[in-house]
DNA sequence: GACGCGTGGCC
DNA sequence: TGGCCAAGCGT
């Protein structure tokens, strides 16, 4: 026996409420591989109201493929400034080059080629493959996982790698004929709109009546998902190191490695202490001295705390004088004279840009 | 499978 | 106020 639609009470009424209530996005207004590319990797764990200036800004300055393809890593670094992620933007710009060169500026239309490019997985091959060439491929994220393990009380938790693969099973069963991209961004829509993580608006929804935790009061215990492990807390101590003589005006900066946390970022020369010996001056500037500065740490200037994912930094500032700092260093080309104008040119993250602008202000 | 990887908004 | 969360991926 065939089924005709083992899902007509979920399907059809969420792709009607899709129809009349999709919000208008940047990224809706066609169907462009690339367009559609851009506004997937910068939505990855991030919000949407927090994603449409950078993505208006960076369609703006790489509107197609091969612009972005050729553009300077750090440009590109640099529009991804203050977005967070940033192995994101360092991915999308070498996969880009990959598809310029192996592809002829083709995105690929099929999971295998697309998901061999650096920064798309599973669920941005799928969103890519159905929304811009209408493929009946599943796009799971966080917001389906959450819709479907309400609608059909899955108690797997989501934060397992199996339980997507049984999501995208099930999404391949419910898939409509002909409306992949829709029927994947409904799913989304309704996750981010109605059926949301703390207080989803049941009332309203449309697949409510059959929807099992709804109807058995489990909507807010749903999905289950393990905790993350609590940031690691560390003390920094960071240098805002002035310079002398033909160095006066500027401060130094520093680029991150090429690879970890905040890759190829620039900031300000920090260093781990343990937390009863911060504030000595003599580590401070042995610390520094072992990096080839030589400065006399100075005042206190403030303390700044950062959360990242996994990381808690207690940042502890300081105003140095740099007396000078070796040839070895500066030619390294990891170290930069600079005044606040010139950040422009340097993408930093951006705990450092509320440092700097903070010191700048007392400053002037 | 577990961890590394940013940031800001929300209640 | 702080813990949680947001259109995940690489290793």
């Amino acid at each position: 026996m065939i089924e005709m639609d083992p899902h007509p009470d979920f399907t059809a009424p969420l792709l009607e409420w899709y129809d009349a209530n999709k919000r208008d996005l940047p990224w809706r207004k066609n169907t462009d591989p690339y367009r559609i590319w851009v506004s997937e990797i910068m939505l990855q764990q991030t919000r949407v109201d927090t994603v449409i200036p950078y993505y208006e800004r960076f369609m703006e300055k790489f509107p197609t493929l091969d612009a972005l393809a050729e553009a300077p890593e750090d440009e590109v670094l640099k529009s991804w400034e203050g977005l967070g992620y940033y192995s994101r933007a360092r991915h999308l710009h070498m996969a880009v080059k990959e598809v310029k060169e192996r592809y002829g500026s083709r995105v690929p239309d099929n999971r295998e080629e697309i998901m061999s490019l650096k920064g798309v997985g599973p669920y941005t091959a799928g969103a890519i493959l159905s929304i811009a060439y209408g493929k009946p491929e599943p796009a799971v994220d966080g917001n389906v996982m959450r819709v479907l393990s309400r609608f059909y009380l899955i108690t797997e938790d989501i934060a397992k790698p199996g339980t997507r693969l049984l999501m995208e099973k099930l999404v391949r069963k419910m898939m409509p004929e002909g409306r992949a991209g829709d029927f994947n961004q409904a799913l989304m829509e309704l996750g981010a709109l109605i059926c949301t993580p703390k207080s989803p608006h049941c009332l309203i929804c449309p697949v409510m009546s059959n929807c099992r935790g709804r109807l058995e009061g489990m909507e807010l215990s749903l999905p289950v998902k393990k905790k993350a492990k609590p940031p690691r807390p560390v003390q920094r101590l960071v240098a805002f190191v002035e310079g002398e003589d033909e160095h006066e005006g500027k401060f130094l900066i520093r680029r991150r490695p090429d690879e970890g946390l905040l890759a190829k970022m620039w900031e300000l020369p920090h260093y781990e202490i343990q937390p009863d010996t911060m504030a000595t001056s003599q580590l401070g500037e042995q610390l520094l001295k072992e990096d080839g500065i030589y400065a006399n740490i100075g005042e206190w200037i403030l303390n700044e705390e950062h959360t990242f994912s996994h990381l808690h930094w207690e940042m502890h500032v300081y105003r140095c004088r740099g007396r000078m700092v070796s040839e070895r260093t500066l030619s390294s080309d990891r170290y930069r004279w600079i005044t606040v104008d010139d950040m422009q040119d340097y993408a930093f993250p951006n705990v450092f840009i509320r440092i700097i602008q903070n010191i700048h202000h007392r400053d002037t």
